[in-house]
DNA sequence: AGTAGCACTCTGGCAACCAGAGTGCTACTT
DNA sequence: AAGTAGCACTCTGGTTGCCAGAGTGCTACT
């Protein structure tokens, strides 16, 4: 796709379409852009430019006497050559980073406090992937002891994450044991991945070599997992847009945000790739987002833990603001992330 | 609400309507009930027990000339006195044992698990919260070393819940000296409630005791929170549900399901009864929940760690299945929680 | 290149119509 | 008294025809 086949005028007569679109969910006509923007030329002429956009594939009318409508590929030359970048407007950021500051301690809200925000500033259907590395580390063992033979293992990994395993024992052991354990373990394992464990398997005693097994297999399903649990928000927004109201298309809507899976394709495609993404109708690629588009923006620190967050919308999006908030909101989290990994050593 | 009024073969005939319409979703009239039943009565006396039953508001029609439906109150007669309780089927019963042993070592998977399967088994949307207990008990705290001056705080509470939370503290600490810090928190504290640590303050280090302080934030804000996350299956099957498909509803089924807070309210009132629940058109009281049937059940050990898990539907659903799987995936959970907890002591 | 004017096309709403389904009632039977 | 046959009545949902309104596309003109 390349800017040059259209003249000034058109470009203009394109976004104005798209946003005027944008806006009202009607299809648009040369009359009403006669009347309502000074292009110093009369309707019959924007007729011609409307046809010629037409003909080049960026427009559509639903019949043949209804306005235009923009095309995917309209969309996609809009965000490509017409759109002015957005930013958030500065005391709707102020209000955000207020809210990222009372949950700075509380990484599990983090999350949660994203899609949030995010489906509240786009008024689309946000979603967001706690940070991964690629391989994790051991960071911190402990064994709790629960009841009888039952003891709970709690891991702590290099980027924060938690996890927790129930363990069943032989014999009844006493927390004071336990602890002796987890000590011993949290001095030979530190930093090292589930494939380095080996290395210090001799230096440990029988128990602790078994629990060790028992965290490498943590870590490594941990690893396996395509993608961390997602977090959603903002579901019901986006299925007031009326083009999501007919028939078949609510329930595909709620089937792809719900399933994960189509999701976890996407956001596996934009798994390294570092700026924000737009991505509209699935890129034709991908059957189930049809008529929706994606906002994606990756956050974190790189080659360290990173996470996906965005916000999934019609096609008829304001693409600037949503752009403008997905990029402000990742920005703060990557704040928030790099602070666990203090100042890049 | 009695059963007095009522002959027997009404009540054989409110049962049919009742069933048809579940399994058909459309009005259902004298001609095919006297057809495919065989009552030993003509279609006319049928007519006769419909306008009864009609009179009586456990029944209505749509319209002059289309069969009977079933009212909210038809629904709630029904279930108390003509429904048969059913249990699952004796092979979705094994395999559902098989998925639950197999995640039976992974607490956080209990819960997506139940409401996977609940979801599955009674097509419609699934809900369950974790288990919490009235007040929550200390009973493992762990500092773990970040880097600088980031530390990390992991506390186990007794009903097994893993909280973290973000530290910044004056100035770098050694793992070796938060280590310290946690077995002596962890001697004086254990079992006890945020409001009995007061007790122990005396005995605490200074930075011990700040840590104190901020556990039972911790752990007060814990109780406070009217319930915990919620997680949730199966939402895009009840979309499918022909009485959902009209314009709005859609919307207030997904915000009912997405928002919590109406959820959280019908949750609270029945927060501490012990068996299955059935609310149905949220009991004419819940304005949000018209026109659709929660069935509810608690589960794990009184007293010590109760949740609660359950599905959303359409008025329109199976009573009997659906009560029979909730009551299974509660009767499963229950035994997890249990093990937790050991032998009732 | 741009414009005025006009014929053409398609939608969406409205009214009229009809077959089909199911009721409610009355008069009759057991 | 309980049940039944028969029939008039009512309401829906689909189809058809119609019309105003909106917007286009084309041709002839500046």
């Amino acid at each position: 796709m390349s800017a040059e086949n259209l003249t000034e005028r058109q470009q203009r007569v394109l976004r104005i379409v798209v946003q005027e679109y944008v806006q009202s969910a009607q299809p648009v006509g040369s009359n009403s852009i006669a009347a309502n923007y000074q292009l110093g030329v009369s309707s019959a002429t924007i007729r011609n430019d409307l046809a010629l956009l037409e003909r080049e594939g960026l427009l559509t009318h639903p019949h043949t006497s209804a306005g235009r409508v923009p095309t995917e590929l309209g969309y996609r030359y809009y965000v490509q050559f017409l759109m002015a970048d957005e930013e958030l407007p500065s005391d709707e950021r102020r209000e955000i980073r207020v809210q990222f500051g009372e949950v700075r301690q509380e990484m599990d809200q983090w999350l949660r406090l994203s899609t949030s925000v995010l489906a509240r500033t786009t008024q689309a259907a946000a979603l967001a992937t706690a940070p991964r590395t690629h391989i994790s580390r051991y960071k911190h063992l402990e064994l709790v002891a629960i009841h009888g033979c039952k003891v709970l293992l709690v891991l702590v990994l290099q980027e924060g994450a938690v996890k927790q395993r129930l363990l069943d024992v032989d014999q009844p052991m006493e927390q004071h044991d336990l602890s002796r354990i987890s000590n011993e373990l949290n001095e030979h394992l530190v930093g090292k991945s589930g494939a380095e464990f080996a290395q210090s398997y001799a230096l440990l005693s029988p128990f602790a070599k078994q629990v060790a097994f028992l965290v490498a297999d943590v870590m490594e399903r941990v690893d396996r997992r395509s993608a961390s649990q997602m977090y959603r928000d903002g579901l019901a927004q986006i299925l007031e847009a009326p083009e999501f109201a007919e028939g078949d298309n609510v329930r595909r809507i709620v089937q792809v945000f719900e399933e994960q899976t189509v999701l976890e394709q996407v956001v596996n495609e934009y798994a390294d790739s570092g700026d924000i993404h737009v991505v509209i109708s699935g890129n034709g690629r991908i059957a189930e987002l049809r008529d929706m588009s994606l906002v994606l923006a990756r956050y974190g620190v790189i080659d360290r833990a990173t996470g996906l967050l965005g916000v999934v919308g019609p096609l008829r999006m304001s693409y600037g603001r949503t752009m403008g908030a997905v990029r402000f909101v990742a920005a703060l989290m990557s704040e928030m992330v790099e602070d666990i990994y203090g100042p890049q050593s």
